[in-house]
DNA sequence: ACTTTTTATTGAACATCGTTCAGAATTATA
DNA sequence: TATAATTCTGAACGATGTTCAATAAAAAGT
């Protein structure tokens, strides 16, 4: 029934979104409510709310935050080959994917806002991810072709993390760990090709050096 | 507080799936309660629980109905080239969730069963949608390469969904309507040569012939 | 130093949720 | 007709998200 000055106000938001992935990556999305978090951070449930609009609220940041350590997990080391420097970052996305299942359940299982639309700085998040799979794609489309770099790198992520995603949920039927690499690997194989055969032929940029 | 006949057990049980497809269908998958169904249907919560055994039990009843409908509304007509009709099986996909957005959110936002395992029945439903695309591929892979073509055609299955998914979420950041047909006739496209081309050069089966 | 204002914190309260189950009423069986 | 099996109800339980008057501490004003 008082005031407290255990923690300054963005200590207890950091806090409470602590306590928030802990729960979670215990017992899974369904485990976080107001009062778990209150319990857990030796609060009540009405300070949860005077720093977190609502629960979705809460869940939407921490999604932010997953997003930041998927995001540290995956900057590239600039390797050689496209293929392989893609197929690289395929492969770490679904070591992240394992190592934090309930964790990241949580960037797609929270569209529960309805009509609520998710806030800028959430895309902005999603837009650095994009961009760094954009760099890579670099070598593979001229410097005038923008707009179609882009699209590859949507088209990437998106096929990359259907498959994460229908695998980890188990809505595949029949896929086992290895068999989710395999389909990371030939969706990244076959597409590459595909692309460097729609523009211009099989062989290519070492050539122009001589 | 009596037994009724106005309604044999199955009429029931479909009874009960219809309202409950009805308020999804109108309010989304968060208004979808035992006693909204109940109220609907014109009997009391116990007997909803009577018929299913839990709320998530219904729910999955109510994706098996949907991905039913999602397979009447893909079988091809059986056309020439492999990459139009695969174009065209995806544009129909597409469709399907922009006439069904609340619908089709059902697939995926019930995986809340936490350790529970989907039924079998359920995978049956999406092998036989697998089945569809597997058919379709056989002329890109030779009769000796079953396992190639399966899993292009999870690849392929999963790709389209991840974009659909991440449009219809709004977790693609600026991508319209046309884009994401773009997208995933751009997946097609490139994803198909590049098997071509992974099997046997470009130019291909139409020689044989003559 | 004091008063006043602002801010933080509580926890009881409300509506709603999933789920259970004793009992009442009807149909089926003997 | 008597007994068993079934269907249906709705009150009840515990838990949820969310609100808000009341309280007390901190900050600002004098």
């Amino acid at each position: 029934m008082a005031r407290r000055s255990d923690h300054s106000r963005e200590e207890l938001t950091q806090l409470t979104l602590s306590a928030a992935r802990g729960i979670v990556e215990r017992e899974g999305l369904r485990a976080l409510t107001a009062r778990a978090v209150a319990r857990e951070i030796g609060y009540s449930v009405g300070t949860i709310y005077n720093l977190y609009d609502n629960i979705d609220d809460l869940i939407v940041h921490l999604a932010a935050n997953v997003l930041d350590d998927l995001h540290a997990a995956m900057v590239p080391l600039p390797g050689g080959d496209v293929e392989d420097t893609l197929i690289g970052l395929a492969r770490r996305y679904l070591a992240f994917t394992r190592a934090n299942q309930r964790l990241w359940n949580v960037l797609f299982e929270h569209s529960r806002d309805a009509d609520g639309e998710l806030p800028e700085w959430y895309f902005d998040r999603i837009g650095a991810l994009m961009g760094l799979i954009e760099e890579l794609l670099c070598p593979l489309y001229g410097p005038d072709h923008a707009i179609e770099r882009a699209r590859s790198a949507r088209v990437l992520w998106a096929g990359v993390h259907g498959i994460a995603m229908l695998a980890a949920t188990g809505r595949l039927a029949n896929i086992t760990a290895e068999g989710v690499d395999a389909m990371v690997e030939d969706l990244v194989h076959h597409y590459v090709k595909g692309v460097r055969e729609a523009s211009g032929g099989a062989v290519r940029v070492e050539n122009f050096s001589t």
